[in-house]
DNA sequence: TTGGAAAATTAACACTGTAAAGTATATTTG
DNA sequence: CAAATATACTTTACAGTGTTAATTTTCCAA
């Protein structure tokens, strides 16, 4: 019985198989419709074996998570050629951008989330780790000149809150409530990148 | 029976009681911890007499977030007798700041949940007239001689965005993980206020 | 006083996360 | 090989959630 089969091979490592389970639902459905019981039901399992392998929701939430990192991690690896730090920055910005529209759910869970958190007390590895990238950047623009008046770990939480402000306002929909029925953006897409190149402007002025 | 008497006077206007009831337990516990049975108990009706007032919890919510607009706009009208457009930009900035963070539920349903807005189909009325405000001001300052340079909407946005994004990495915590174990910025607190003046100064270079 | 409308309640449904107890299955030991 | 034990999984159960339908109480006018 091919079912059977695969069950069986599953089992060699069930918790993997739980994540899956898991991911594929979330990405479906959304983190708050992902229920322990769906995931169970989609592994052919009972609810409770889930609590085997994870402690709780809250716990599947936070490997999810870390998936999410992983995932934004290798988009950005992607950039590591490009030399001058103010073109990688900018890179960065269009690359956090296409990854929070394109993954809103995984955004969602990595930045706007506090389950995730639950379980990991004092020390968010992924997003310290994401930070300190974002801060070596800063400081080789201002080796080459950039915002060289500023702290660089002010500026950069200054970047990093700008690009998460305007990537939330985004998948909200806020940003598209507001342009609505604007004679001067009709294009509403246009709307969000437009402000993103407003803000690379305003940076290119710090030289 | 000094009870019964309060129930009755209660009665006269209980959509109202079931808000202020609503509210309290926001405040207290939250959102998310906030049940229509809890808040029945708190006017001591039962939890389907509820319905008979508000179609559903996103209802509740869509109210919620009313009080919390109406809210923010009474803290704002402090600011009308500022004359000089940037100065205001600035003290309104501030003003947003300190809203977030002391009303960080309030903030939490006026900005990043999706539920209030499911009763309200294509028009988020507080959202765009707190919009309007924010453009207005910044069309101030470009008479004035500040961001002449750039389209009036998209600047509102920026800012909008870069104020979104510091509040809510605060709210959730994020700016002080970040931040932690770090020798240049001790003062938690200070890395957020610090990082607005960062802001400003970039704001205050763009004249 | 009675009839009907309005207001509130009880009961019920379909969910949720999670803990405790019970049952198979596999593995080790005598 | 048979019995004891350990592992893996399931069943049952609890305390919640939002919400609907049916039922009861309350009140007011005829």
């Amino acid at each position: 019985m091919g079912i059977k089969e695969r069950k069986i091979k599953h089992k060699e490592d069930l918790k993997q198989s739980i994540l899956d389970a898991a991911k594929k639902l979330f990405i479906k459905d959304g983190y708050a419709a992902t229920s322990i019981r769906k995931i169970a039901a989609e592994i052919e399992f009972s609810p409770t074996t889930i609590y085997l392998y994870y402690k709780d929701k809250a716990a599947i939430s936070h490997a999810l998570h870390q998936e999410g990192f992983k995932l934004l991690a290798s988009q950005f690896s992607i950039l590591a050629h490009i030399d001058h730090p103010f073109e990688r920055l900018k890179a960065m910005g269009r690359t956090y951008m296409q990854f929070a529209l394109e993954n809103n759910d995984f955004y969602e869970l990595m930045f706007n989330r506090e389950e995730p958190l639950d379980c990991v007390d004092d020390h968010w590895e992924e997003g310290e780790q994401a930070f300190r990238i974002l801060l070596m950047v800063v400081q080789g623009c201002q080796e080459a000149g950039y915002f060289k008046q500023f702290n660089a770990e002010s500026f950069a939480m200054f970047i990093w809150g700008t690009m998460h402000g305007l990537c939330t306002l985004k998948i909200k929909g806020h940003l598209d409530h507001v342009v609505k029925r604007k004679m001067v953006m009709q294009d509403i897409d246009d709307a969000f990148t437009h402000t993103f190149e407003t803000f690379i402007a305003t940076l290119e002025k710090l030289k």
